[in-house]
DNA sequence: ACAAGACTAGTCAAAATGCCCAACCGAACC
DNA sequence: GGTTCGGTTGGGCATTTTGACTAGTCTTGT
């Protein structure tokens, strides 16, 4: 069930961590941080780097920063037997950022990203114009209370 | 009101793209396959990190990576004179990986992730459980469609 | 007790970095 | 027209870092 994802042990998130601020700190400056010996960070990057557990490092970009401040979530409704093909329309809108399958009364749910209200309004158009989807409803995200994170997570 | 972000110009975009599979390549190979000099990159490296146009790296840890394959969305009706305790303690909870409040009906969409649906169980649980949280809904995610991405838009 | 795997501490040549420079370009401004 | 300004270029330079090794140590499971 599980696809065989690599864990991560202590000393990766501790390397993590510390490349939290600036993932092209030298290799040299991590080990001495971490009071480890060079080699071993280096071939604990290497296997990191090939172990699949990091996404791309484009996700790091703030949409904010790509003139979209406005972000929000849009449930859909899908028609089963159309699922895939909406599917891989929605993959095609640079506006979504990304979509699940949420158990319940929604058959997706997709976060986007937008230039202001009235583009959000276009977005959800194109969304709701996809093959498949049947019926959506928008709610514009008010305010990030809480960034998207790791941090938690790799410091227990 | 904006928060004066730093846009990306094209060649920004196209050094983030470049660097999207490895934030550690070095800048002389983004130099010479971008076709710029290396003294350009390099200032435009410095920039990027000191606006804030880029999170933090530990963002890119797949929580799969670190055990936590079961994520859900949980959406809180909060009691508005407790509003800030509420964050404050959602923001201590490891599992909590992004929080927003949306305009409409529920006041905050958490989102969180959990070992397994047990464990899922125990984290709404101690959500529940936080000052001003008067009810919660939690709906797991069965499968992510789309995983998040920024590409779309910066390829634009 | 042994073998396997990870870690250490050290070497080396090759490469990249940080930091200079003078020169160039285009756009904006007087 | 002329000028200033920011960003870019291509170059050089000393220093640091990298990648790829080595051999010895430590831990863990069998």
């Amino acid at each position: 069930m599980t696809p065989e994802i690599h864990q991560l042990d202590e000393t990766d998130k501790r390397i993590l961590l510390a490349m939290d601020p600036d993932p092209r700190i030298p290799v040299m400056m991590l080990a001495q941080i971490l009071g480890l010996a060079r080699g071993t960070v280096q071939a604990r990057l290497e296997k990191l780097a090939a172990s699949g557990a990091l996404r791309p490092n484009s996700i790091r970009v703030s949409p904010a920063a790509l003139g979209r401040g406005v972000s929000a979530a849009v449930s859909a409704e899908v028609d089963q037997s159309l699922l895939n093909e909406a599917i891989a329309a929605l993959r095609e809108i640079p506006e979504v950022l990304d979509c699940v399958a949420p158990a319940g009364d929604t058959d997706l749910l997709i976060r986007v990203a937008a230039k202001d209200p009235d583009d959000l309004y276009r977005v959800s158009e194109v969304i709701r114009l996809c093959p498949g989807i049947k019926r959506t409803s928008t709610s514009m995200f008010l305010r990030e209370v809480i960034p998207y994170r790791t941090t938690g997570l790799l410091e227990e």
